[in-house]
DNA sequence: ACAAACCGGTTTGCATTACAAACCGTATAT
DNA sequence: ATATACGGTTTGTAATGCAAACCGGTTTGT
């Protein structure tokens, strides 16, 4: 079997740029907050808080969501299930690369 | 600057993985029709065949439809434009792989 | 000769998605 | 009090991926 097939079962979820940069992030950092990420990814507020949502409902980051001072904060950091999976999609992708 | 943000700069025409399994195999053989193409990559008819033209649009491949006996042919193969962008694409890919 | 099944694809319909604008509650400044 | 900024979330919309249904034509079966 060819394995050029096997770049049909990356994990879309890391796949998508913005979540790959997000996760790019956590992966250096281990926690950041959600102004931190912003300003590190580019992305809007509103796509940065839908991707969030949806790493977290993988089960790939934690959210804990706290105050400073009387200001709201949104804490972000990667589940070992997140490094996981991250490790596992930049080892496919890796592969993949190595076909050529 | 962060070089995580270069991923946000991916050519997403190329990023999305059918798309990936389908320049692979242009970039290896040079020549291949469709049926050959829904062998290797798995895709379904209708899936492929809007994969392909999105290809052509962008101006990556080239299609051409003959035929062998009296039954249809599609023939694709990559342009110098899809080589290039597929390389390119690699790269970056490549470059964002090493930062971890 | 006619119908049914097959061939190589394309089009249609649908469900999911990414995206940014608009919005929300709170807090500080005027 | 009113306005502006802060830190996000929700909503609306356009684009996308996907496979089922379809299509023109050919072959097979009877």
């Amino acid at each position: 079997m060819s394995e050029t097939n096997e770049i049909a079962s990356l994990d879309r979820l890391i796949h998508e740029p913005a979540r790959l940069a997000i996760l790019s992030v956590l992966y250096a950092v281990k926690e950041a907050d959600f102004l931190f990420l912003l300003r590190e990814t580019g992305l809007t507020k509103g796509n940065l808080s839908t991707h969030l949502s949806k790493l977290e409902g993988a089960g790939y980051i934690e959210i804990e969501k706290g105050y400073v001072g009387k200001l709201p904060q949104t804490l972000c950091r990667m589940t070992e299930q997140g490094r996981q999976a991250f490790d596992d999609y930049r080892k496919q992708l890796k592969d993949f690369l190595n076909n050529f």
